[in-house]
DNA sequence: TGTTAGCACTCTCTGTGGGTGAGTGCTAAC
DNA sequence: GTTAGCACTCACCCACAGAGAGTGCTAACA
């Protein structure tokens, strides 16, 4: 059968009017409000054959019509035309992502609060995975008697520190050769590659106190370079999803917010989707709990190398074209802010 | 009307029933259940004597008896027996809050966390407000030709650092001096002390190249000592509150979840309660949306001196005894792990 | 006088069955 | 190929009856 010029205005028609309806749609309904020039019944045959070709199905034999996922594909890859990113949201995005940036992990927080409130979706943000992120220095730095802070700068820009208790005496200087050391051992490497890397031998040699100061430091340092691998997941708008009537009935709100509530369990899931703009409809997700929704991801950058995500999880009849729109604006955004060290945490 | 202690025993076993299922109690299953020795119509006497005095309502007329706020007040003041922390949950506690402390705000997120997850409520922990707070010390360190990141340091062990973007050529020395100077006027001052002095006149007298300088620096030194003033709220175990019957209504379930999702409005509850234990039941609460739950919150401490709160929130019928107890448990290992300078952020 | 058995009454909850309306699918005519 | 007509289907709403849990009152009992 042909996917004829008609068919697809049908189809189109229909996937509109369930997108803003949320019900199914019947003949009468779209030859009135559509204005197509003919009449139901030959909608009705149509239908019929977009029904056989699996664009089409039936909630029950006298219900209206509801797209498949393979008609929402159509959609996206084929039929929807561009959304053009309106001056009000673009001005609202510029002002909340380029302005008063002090922290990275703020900005991105925000960015997943933005496309929330834009989208009325679920939002979520992933900070960078900084496997090939590369450290820049090291610092020690006296607070009492029994605390040092340790600093770590890697490339990006991105800052880590933490408070150790040091338990031997030490003075200034000491701490400077050590963090003059560990920087000679380290500068250049990535954090994974400084997580393999033993040099607690390089202190051996030096004095008795140093070696005892160094064996003081380096677990921390260790644990401090591990939890800069975190990647943290931030999430916005979770009870948007009771706007849908698709989520009126309290066991799907259930099961969508507890699969959201499991961060490391939806973490994996985005770490493991491709770069670029990606939209997963129903089915086309290979996890069984978000196989009636869909999820848009896109990906920005920090440091020009660094890759972070970003996107929204909702009903798959969401307005495609507008969510990725503002979803692609957002990340170019966040890029440009995080271009190059600078305007980082 | 007398609260005799056969009322009592009657109004501690509503409770304790009521506590458990969620259903009204009716006379007979309390007579069979928990064998007081009297017929199922004199504890209905008692029970029409319980209701006059307030501690007992009435569904409707057909149904069991629910019990008051006021008597739950009763139970939490009187009637409640303490509850023992078990060595399990004992065990749990330690390892999840200290061990492991590399940054303060983590190990408050794993407070929540652990609060949530022996409570099966929604449970919530809040950084401390850090008014009184105290600078330590300001550096400035070089990262390359435009990038400065600028560290502050204070009493409780909080570190805060921002890469600033510097507009202005400079070397190493020259930022020396600035933080110097920085740290000369900051040291000792809270931090809404500090946002209230203006130092940018100590830099006008030097070199121009330094005036330039410290006025690259300045705007950005006030910003970030504002977002050390900044409140965190962290969040755990929203969707326990699917598991209770009184929430299987979606609009119940919604109107809270929104609540909580509107965090701003959520802290400023949390912020208004007074210190140490506080129970609040139902009408108790003085903020509307919350006035069929209630909230147990307690305060924990930041270097002796600096508060944070720790809590849950739940239906009214929820184990006042273990929930009091565990929170109780939790905030003293909390204060304990903060005490005095070292393991903090 | 306090306690208990008995009984009528109340109210929720569940299941059932008819009516309504939106929509389909088929057939026959245009 | 298109359309009008019509029988048919199915979800949804509503009313209604019966069951079950529980109360409140009364009268009898220790």
């Amino acid at each position: 059968m042909d996917l004829n010029e008609r068919k697809l205005r049908i189809l189109q028609a229909i996937i509109s009017d369930f997108i803003y309806s949320a019900e199914p749609v019947g003949s009468r309904t779209l030859s009135k409000k559509y204005d197509m020039g003919i009449s139901p019944a030959t909608i009705r045959n149509e239908m019929s054959d977009l029904e056989e070709m699996g664009f089409l199905t039936h909630p029950h034999t006298s219900a209206g019509r509801v797209p498949s996922d393979k008609a929402y594909r159509l959609y996206v890859d084929n039929l929807m035309k561009k959304y053009e990113v309106t001056e009000e949201e673009k001005k609202l995005i510029a002002e909340k992502l380029t302005s008063n940036v002090i922290e990275m992990e703020k900005t991105i927080q925000h960015a997943a609060s933005l496309l929330s409130e834009l989208t009325k979706l679920t939002a979520f943000a992933m900070t960078p995975k900084p496997e090939t992120d590369r450290i820049r220095y090291i610092r020690l730095m006296p607070v009492d008697d029994a605390t040092v802070i340790l600093m770590i700068v890697a490339d990006s820009g991105k800052v880590s520190n933490t408070a150790l208790k040091i338990s031997v005496p030490y003075n200034e200087e000491g701490l400077e050769i050590i963090a003059k050391t560990m920087t000679y051992n380290y500068k250049g490497k990535s954090i994974t590659e400084a997580l393999k890397l033993d040099i607690i031998k390089s202190f051996e040699s030096d004095l008795e106190a140093m070696s005892r100061l160094a064996q003081n430091i380096m677990p921390n340092f260790l644990r401090t370079l591990e939890s800069m691998l975190d990647v943290n997941l931030y999430m916005d708008g979770l009870t948007n999803i009771f706007s849908f009537p698709e989520y009126n009935d309290i066991d799907k709100a259930k099961v969508f917010l507890q699969m959201m509530d499991k961060k490391d369990y939806f973490r994996d899931i985005l770490i493991n989707r491709d770069n670029g703009v990606i939209i997963t409809i129903g089915d086309e997700n290979s996890d069984e709990v978000i196989k009636d929704c869909s999820l848009v991801t896109a990906t920005y950058h920090v440091d020009g190398k660094l890759v972070g995500k970003i996107g929204v999880i909702g009903p798959k009849r969401m307005k495609y074209d507008e969510v990725t729109s503002i979803i692609e604006y957002i990340t170019e955004n966040l890029s440009n802010t995080f271009k190059l060290p600078g305007g980082s945490e």
